[in-house]
DNA sequence: ATAGGGATTGACTGGCGAGTCAACTCAGCG
DNA sequence: CGCTGAGTTGACTCGCCAGTCAATCCCTAT
């Protein structure tokens, strides 16, 4: 049935097709059996390449959470304002979900958020990426860029639940998504983490 | 072992004893035999009692959700600012992380962020939580107390993702937990997403 | 007393699914 | 042309665990 094929290649196939396949039926539900059918492929071959199931969830996890990291990092290295850092870091993972909404879905159903049970593994790894983020807000708060009434840990966890929350809501249709949706979110995650929802006290003392 | 009693009472006991299992060991990963032992009853009681497995996490979350719900209602109908409003609805979240964490990781990991596999029967039920969420901000944008750059449901996922990320952090550790944290927190995060975190355009221009 | 019936028990079953493995295929090489 | 070893196959094993059920217990009503 399968074409014989270089090792890298076929061990690619599988792990799209895992991902076609967690992001259908979660990663509890799914038997390793769908997996290798999906991929077109016998059932003992998903173990020729991968050591087990999860091993395999790991990889897909990994592999676009390093990306987000690195990324991340080039981000806060550059010295433009923290806004706008926030905004790049919105940005990509927006990106992220609308070029694959598959592995963003089973990174953040499967991994980011149920780490009881499996996650857990990664909760370290997890949490470099709000290390990371908390680092621009510090930074902006020592240059008086930002208040400083929130920790930057504090001000991190909910600039990236917002996040996360409103891809969960596309996810599972709760908020219309679309292509204008994406690029109108990018900057409306920061500009209501950042800006706030009040109406501007600017305006609000010149009444 | 277990002596006779009322059957409400022993309902509650094995779901007071089912929350603990889930919160320790997840739902997936735990046999419905833990929950026997932890409530100190037979295997068989369980299944007296309830359908099964997932009926137990059901009620669990059903019984808690359904309170916030109606909490929100009330918070809502009153004619209070709406961002005394969203206080009073972080506070009450917050308050049921104090009063219970077990039940809110529980609700939070197994269900709320669990929404394919299993959380998708409940989908509707959360849905309604961020709707209710809207509603407040939406009359706010309404009344100008809120600019309306952002739509409602947007804004109602950002809030409610912030907050949900926080309790995360205390769950899993990322973020510092304390009697001082929870009553810090109830204010910073609608601070944060009202509020916003850039230092405020008024003492910004009076520089 | 004692019968009735709900509460309680825990051994047992049935199915499911992760992981194994022995056999087979075949491209490339000497 | 046979040999080799990596690639491929899918039937099989084996443990686990949700859910069943027949037996037992003990409260209550008569």
């Amino acid at each position: 049935m399968a074409q014989r094929m270089a090792g890298a290649d076929r061990q690619r196939q599988i792990l799209d097709a895992a991902v076609r396949v967690f992001a259908r039926q979660g990663f509890h539900t799914c038997r390793v059996a769908d997996i290798a059918d999906e991929a077109g492929v016998a059932y003992g071959l998903v173990y020729h390449y991968f050591g087990s199931k999860e091993e395999i969830l790991d990889r897909i996890f990994l592999e676009r959470w390093n990306v987000m990291l690195e990324v991340i990092r080039e981000i806060d290295a550059g010295d433009a304002p923290a806004r706008a850092k926030l905004e790049a870091v919105a940005g990509f993972i927006v990106e992220s979900y609308r070029h694959d909404p598959d592995v963003m879905k089973v990174i953040i159903v499967e991994v980011t958020r149920a780490a009881n049970s499996f996650g857990r593994t990664h909760l370290e790894k997890i949490g470099e990426a709000y290390d990371l983020i908390a680092q621009i807000v510090a930074r902006a708060q020592a240059d008086g860029e930002f208040k400083d009434t929130v920790t930057p840990k504090f001000a991190a966890m909910a600039f990236y639940g917002a996040i996360e929350q409103v891809l969960t809501g596309w996810i599972f249709d709760l908020l219309p998504a679309g292509e204008a949706e994406y690029d109108r979110a990018k900057g409306l995650v920061v500009e209501t983490v950042c800006g706030g929802l009040d109406a501007t006290p600017a305006s609000a003392g010149t009444v």
